[in-house]
DNA sequence: GTGAAAGCGCTAACAA
DNA sequence: TTGTTAGCGCTTTCAC
């Protein structure tokens, strides 16, 4: 069966016939080459609006192999799924991709790899040249996403430094210039009976943030800092806050290695009868929601998320003019937001 | 200058070559039509793994018009940019899509329509069939978006009843629905002085929520409800509860149109020296992160995001495969989540 | 400045 | 079952 006319959609050809010109020059005024006389740009122009002409995407990128899109790859631990969504953080990186890319009329396409197919997926949408390049947002120590795409020449940057050395891009948050800050506002508000509430031991950034303030703490003359650990979840933090009033009985101040916890500390401190900040100053990381919803309002650090996104995209850009150019990395300073708790 | 042989990727041809067949029994095998000789499908197989050959997208797409992506646009308010995403709905959103488009192959490409020219940029972005249709999230009322997209014939569904009437597919949430499960619940604790906190008067999901919470209250034989009005952030949700205990010193009841207002009305009525729920029960509205995160942790009406976007999409490839279907909506139900605040 | 023609890599008739 | 061939719509030399 012959396709309907109507179906079919508007070409070069068509347009060429209407102004009257070869294809040719209508695409050499669709891309705007300055080659063309202006009265022929001035009809070809007429014609295309008669006759509705979009230029078709996969036509052009057959012959100039660009697609002006890139990948945003999510990499979740396994079977993780749409959870990884819900993350804020997730929505800020993002933010930050689309601010940059928009500006260059490219897009990302969201790819979500939670499993070991999804992961070779994701490698081979982008090979099969659906995209430039891809970001990858890793979340979980020991992702062996990085090093699939570095072993596929493929041009790629991380989020956050690869937990196993590879040889690619990434920014990267200053974590322990973070607890740091942490640290000396403690310090300096006089809180002498301190301790923090750290992150999983499995997490590289979980551990620069301890080691951060254990160092900044000693610096600043205190040499001895209880930790309780959690896994960055409230409830965690809670749990944690109730021993740490147990073992630290007098205790005045305690960083929580990221708001959710510090928000779960909040709760068993209020529980305690301890007022923030006056009895225990108390310090979160990371800027959340919550943080700024909580009553005291949390002090914390926060980080430019977006401003890293922006600057990760774009180092994937030059990665992709200069495919064999060599890793580079960029460290992001956070800052401290003094609210109320501390 | 002649391409370095290194470079060019590998074609059907090349695997052609090496397997001692044509370009067009390749693609059969690729494409695993089972009309090919299997020790012929193994040597071809052998030749694609010898090769490394990765079939070229464009090239597909050019030939049958499919790209195995959907346009995912989310359309703030004018300007509002990178904070769209910010927003967990956002993410849960495309958490949905994600979940049912990677089963089907497919993946979403984001753009940000918060700009007349942005707008544009996105309708353009699919005919020229970047894109086989697109999932239209529209936050704000009176958004062109959806006309834009229908007038133009594009495939798309839209996550919300759209406020000016377009004839275009749709989910929503039946929030007349949601709000009269807070007033029963309300009723049913034996509140009788009751509130609620409405958000702003131009948001038609506000409006429904309001109007089906008065009814209902009328149903249960209440029939007054003091009406205040926040804007959904916390603040105003703080205000509104400090005016309510105002004009309505006795209350004992108050169902928030969000959460966000719901945790703002907690603080105010905690510095008013009121308990929840014991003397004043309180009711939000989507089940956000800091509902959990409050206490009493909020109870409210939460509602099934990721099955809406899930829906969605599958009412998107619908009308991919049926192009002049007529526009379907489907309403979601929400539920009661009691927790500790009513 | 403009046109003719040769592909980009693939799929799908149609032949064989 | 397999190969030949004609495009899909575009860009880009290379002549004119």
């Amino acid at each position: 069966m012959k396709q309907a006319a109507t179906r079919r959609s508007v070409t070069l050809q068509d347009v060429a016939d209407v102004a009257g010109v070869s294809r040719a020059t209508v695409s050499r005024v669709v891309n705007e080459k300055d080659t063309v006389h202006e009265d022929i740009v001035r009809s070809v122009k007429e014609a295309i609006e008669t006759t509705g002409y979009v230029p078709n995407a996969a036509a052009r990128t057959l012959v100039n192999r660009r697609t002006g899109t890139i990948a945003l790859v999510m990499s979740g631990s396994d079977g993780s799924a749409a959870q990884v969504f819900a993350d804020p953080f997730f929505g800020r990186i993002t933010g930050g991709v689309v601010t940059y890319l928009r500006e260059r009329a490219m897009h990302p396409t969201l790819l979500l790899a939670d499993s070991d197919s999804a992961r070779r997926d994701a490698l081979s949408f982008v090979r099969r040249s659906n995209a430039e390049g891809a970001i990858l947002v890793s979340t979980h120590a020991g992702d062996p996403l990085p090093r699939l795409f570095v072993d596929a020449g493929v041009p790629a940057v991380l989020f956050a430094r690869p937990s196993d050395p590879v040889p690619i891009s990434f920014v990267d948050l200053d974590h322990e210039a973070g607890s740091a800050l942490a640290a000396n506002q403690l310090a300096e508000r006089g809180c002498r009976r301190i301790a923090t509430i750290a992150g999983p031991a499995d997490l590289p950034a979980a551990n620069s943030r301890l080691a951060g303030f254990q160092r900044a703490m000693e610096r600043k003359g205190i040499p001895y800092v209880e930790v309780a650990r959690g896994n960055f979840t409230a409830d965690s933090g809670e749990q944690a806050m109730i021993d740490l009033l147990t073992t630290m009985p007098d205790i005045d101040g305690v960083f929580a290695a990221n708001d959710l916890m510090a928000i779960g500390a909040l709760r068993a401190l209020r529980d305690a009868g301890r007022s923030v900040p006056d009895d225990v100053a108390l310090i979160g990381f990371d800027d959340s929601e919550p943080s700024r919803m909580s009553r005291p309002r949390l002090t914390t650090i926060s980080q430019p998320v977006e401003e890293m996104a922006a600057k990760m995209t774009s180092m994937l850009f030059d990665q992709i003019a200069t495919p064999d150019l060599s890793p580079a990395s960029v460290i992001f300073q956070p800052e401290l937001l003094r609210r109320e708790s501390a």
